[in-house]
RNA sequence: GGCCACGUGGCGGAGUGGUUACGCAACGGUCUGCAAAACCGUGUACCCCGGUUCAAUUCCGGGCGUGGCCUCCA
């Protein structure tokens, strides 16, 4: 079975040999780092994750090594610096602004299940490699001086264009850019640029003696040179990167290396909608992962759910990200999990460390495998995880592999995600308290103390507290109330075995409502009552 | 205007030149005092018009529609 990669570049499908198959190189365009990540934002760290996971499967944990920068310079965390910390040196407060974006981030996408990747490099620690870059280009004729600026000759390249399919002399054409005057063709683009007074700054290249700063493209052609040499294999990041800035990275590369090709394979995600809009805050649709997690329509949800549901779309192909996707496929992990659960507990494994121990260790099913190698064909892996003859205990750890594979389970959601949560019947208002148990533990599920906190103490200011049990049940109770809580459950559900043996049909089912109220679900079975707690 | 995608059942969404995707929802059945849960089952989908073919949702051409890029953008 060989793995395939559709390639931009070439627009087929074809098998991937590796340059190397004992590192195996891929770099994603990562995000620049000045305010929460979105949901689109979500869509190509998710994608290379699970390519990333395929591929140290493949060729071996230690032999896979995928590189996604960080970019913090820019002009959009120049003003939000300036915005947020108005007293401090410009300097400071980009600093403040990048490492608070930066930390958001890493928990966003933790909390989706995103495997970090090998290096992470911020584009202001590579300025030597940039100038370097920009010198070699300046030397090869490719690039040259003008007004303290570095630009790139688009024209000095034959074949710029190929990826993003654009003739070169069609690109005047439509282009709405103001021209700046010292540039030699309209088409060229900066390499590098003087800085304005108080923004960053570093001593510029190419003899030129004003302070200056790098154009967006140069960093990523810089950075993968350090980490993944002048050639590599796998170049991915979201479509709308295809022009200019692959395009440009492609001649930066290429062009001061010398070098056919700068990847092997050019992957691109497809673009995500909000509510059948491109998303920006003026539209009023903008969804960050933060609030999705935390709260969106009335919900917060698992980080799990949000991967899940990405799964089921190809990643080529456009996504319209909504409250049916999410909720749908919340609601779909969450019956996933509770049969999970089940299947466990019917060999007697109730305990959260015996189902993490059966889960170890344990390899992806061929079946899954197999359609991921297919230029990841994740919606057909999701068919694949739900395919089953029974929920014997094989099939019950083959699925969890499977989705521990994909990403889509970890730890916290095995242990939360399908946490029951009920409340004690004298709390009032219980489809408040049920909400706020449901964020709970989604909070515990996306490993987000923060959030978990924040709803612990409006249970406590409520006078309440929340108990986690064994066997995954989080109860809602009184803080004065020491009373047990499954034992009063099972007294209710005694007291109304007896009213259903005295044919006390009204009592019976005032006794069932009573227990609904607490979140109590019945089953009756051929071997008497059991409860579950309602999703 | 140029370049590029896409258009599948109620919804989401794979795939294929002739055969069940899958999930959610819905409906029917088994079970049940009634439910719930569980299990079993049901739906005769492929934008329009031509062409190629024994056969097209699947290939080709045209049309219509939606979206992306051409400007910072995942």
């Amino acid at each position: 079975m060989e793995l395939k990669l559709y390639d931009t570049l070439t627009r087929e499908k074809r098998v991937f040999k590796p340059l190397d198959p004992a590192n195996v190189r891929m770099y994603v365009c990562g995000p620049t780092v000045y305010d929460f990540a979105h949901i689109g934002n979500a869509r190509p760290v998710i994608v290379f994750d699970v390519l990333f996971r395929l591929l140290r499967h493949l060729y071996g944990v230690d032999h896979v090594t995928y590189v996604r920068n960080i970019t913090d310079v820019d002009d959009k965390i120049n003003a939000r610096a300036a915005e947020e910390y108005p007293g401090l040196p410009l300097n400071a407060a980009i600093r403040k602004v990048t490492e608070k974006t930066d930390k958001q981030f890493h928990e966003d996408v933790a909390a989706l299940g995103c495997l970090p990747p090998t290096v992470e490099p911020r584009a202001t620690e590579h300025i030597a490699e940039m100038k370097t870059l920009i010198e070699r280009l300046v030397a090869s004729g490719n690039a040259y001086v003008a007004e303290d600026n570095v630009l790139f000759s688009v024209p000095s390249m034959h074949d710029y264009g190929r990826l993003s399919k654009k003739p070169l002399d069609e690109l005047i054409a439509g282009a709405r850019v103001e021209v700046a005057p010292y540039k030699r063709d309209a088409r060229d683009f900066v390499l590098w640029k003087p800085s304005k007074p108080g923004e960053p700054a570093w001593p510029s290249p190419a003899g030129i003696s004003a302070p200056g700063r790098p154009g967006w493209h140069i960093e990523c052609s810089a950075m993968s040179w350090k980490y993944l040499g002048e050639t590599f294999d796998i170049h991915g990041g979201g479509i709308d990167l295809v022009f200019p800035h692959h395009e440009d990275e492609i001649a930066q590369s290429r062009c001061a290396f010398h070098t056919p090709v700068m990847a092997n394979f050019w992957m691109h995600n497809g673009f995500l909608q909000v509510e059948g809009e491109k998303m920006s805050k003026s539209a009023g649709n903008f969804v960050t992962i933060r609030e999705l997690l935390r709260g969106w329509k009335g919900h917060a949800w698992p980080g799990s759910a949000i991967r899940w549901a990405m799964l089921q779309t190809h990643y080529r192909q456009p996504i319209d990200w909504n409250i049916e996707m999410i909720s749908r496929s919340a609601n779909e992990l969450l019956g996933l999990l509770n049969r999970l659960r089940a299947g466990f507990r019917a060999q007697g494994l109730v305990d959260f460390d015996q189902l993490r121990n059966a889960l170890r260790d344990r390899k992806p099913s061929k079946e899954v495998l197999s359609t991921l190698m297919d230029d990841l064909n994740s919606p057909e892996a999701t068919a694949a995880v739900r395919a089953h003859k029974s929920w014997n205990i094989e099939e019950t750890i083959r699925c969890a592999a499977d989705l521990t594979f994909l990403g889509v389970l970890k730890d916290s959601d095995i242990r939360y995600f399908a946490a029951f949560h009920a409340i004690s019947s004298d709390v009032e208002n219980s489809d408040k308290m049920m909400g706020l148990a449901t964020d709970y533990q989604v909070a515990r599920a996306n490993n987000d103390p923060l959030f978990a906190a924040s709803v612990l103490s409006q249970f406590d200011n409520l006078g309440l507290k929340i108990v986690e049990k064994e066997s995954s049940l989080l109860v809602i109770s009184k803080k004065s109330d020491n009373s047990n809580f499954d034992e009063s459950v099972q007294r209710l559900i005694e007291e109304r075995a007896k009213a259903r043996v005295a044919k006390n049909w009204t009592e019976s089912d005032r006794i069932r409502d009573e227990l609904a109220k607490m979140g109590v679900v019945l089953k009756d079975t051929k071997d008497g009552t059991t409860w579950e707690i309602a999703r």
